[in-house]
DNA sequence: GGTTGTCCTGGAGTCGACTCCAGGAGATAC
DNA sequence: GTATCTCCTGGAGTCGACTCCAGGACAACC
């Protein structure tokens, strides 16, 4: 069973420019051509340019997912180095998933900043009184919001946010 | 209180540049000058900045913070929307944060799979006999070894991964 | 009064990852 | 036999978010 590039790109969500693209980058140096110069992708292909896609998602750089092409085209002697960048990656992922929960928890913060300032219909309930400028407390205001809805409790079990008000900025 | 640009740049790990580029791009129409034209930050502005930079983490581009930033100026009456506007990025982070997850055991596959083919000092232990083609059951063999070291249960409590072999491509 | 340091502006350059285009070639449909 | 479709190439253009640069101003120290 073979695949067109059309076909290719239909099955794997991406554009057929994003497939030549990748290709004149080097990431499919494997993809085969027939007579009159079309590519022919096979299942395996498929299976590969699914990794390539996934290691794009993690957020590795077209360059880097080269190298590591170029690696598999060399063989079983480069199996570790392989393992090994997969390793890097999986570090830069995890800090890439940490820091978007750390985000989402300033988040939630500035959403029950507002939706209290829109039950009481004013943004100074947070200001000092006379002022434009934040309670330099809040956060323990909030703590206390999150205490009486018992939501501090799951907050803390966060494996990787170990204290989530010193990430919060 | 106040701080020059470049006590700013240092206080939020950002550059100078990066800083007059969100003030040409209409972030910071907050930010005061001093009688020679120099900008003259607040701590309330640092408040502010640090929002800004929040926002941007969670993948907002400079465009959708401006919006934020005029609501802001147009006071209490668009409470709401800048509720709402946080509420559109939580979806988008969750997503985002979702995404990276999939990926990541995505990683963890084929981590696996490298680490079983350097042990084995071949590749090919995973292809079907005589090919170059990856065993398509491959699934299968990996949940067994999850299974075997007890990660399977721990990977199905994750709350947003249903089905992590539907998720894995 | 010269050197150093930090700041200012407008505008050009960079980088990664596409995305689009012109011009052309086989295959298929009517 | 011509219109339509899908494919090909090299190369130019785009987009967002910076990043850098030239040329200049003020302040502080020596």
């Amino acid at each position: 069973m073979t695949y067109s590039i059309g076909q290719v790109a239909e099955k794997l969500g991406v554009t057929i420019d994003t497939i030549r693209y990748y290709d004149k980058a080097g990431l499919l140096p494997f993809v085969q051509r027939n007579e009159i110069g079309r590519r022919v992708f096979t299942d395996n292909d498929l299976h590969l340019m699914r990794t390539i896609i996934c290691l794009k998602n993690a957020g590795v750089s077209v360059a880097d997912i080269s190298t590591f092409i170029d690696l598999r085209l060399q063989g079983d002697t480069t199996l570790d180095q392989r393992y090994q960048l997969l390793r890097d990656h999986e570090r830069d992922l995890q800090q890439q998933i940490t820091d978007l929960q750390d985000t989402m928890s300033y988040l939630k913060f500035k959403e029950w900043y507002y939706q209290t300032a829109t039950a009481a219909g004013t943004e100074t309930i947070h200001f000092v009184p006379g002022t434009n400028e934040v309670i330099t407390d809040l956060d323990q205001e909030y703590d206390r919001h999150l205490t009486e809805t018992g939501q501090l409790a799951e907050l803390k079990r966060f494996a990787n946010v170990k204290d989530y008000r010193l990430r919060r900025h």
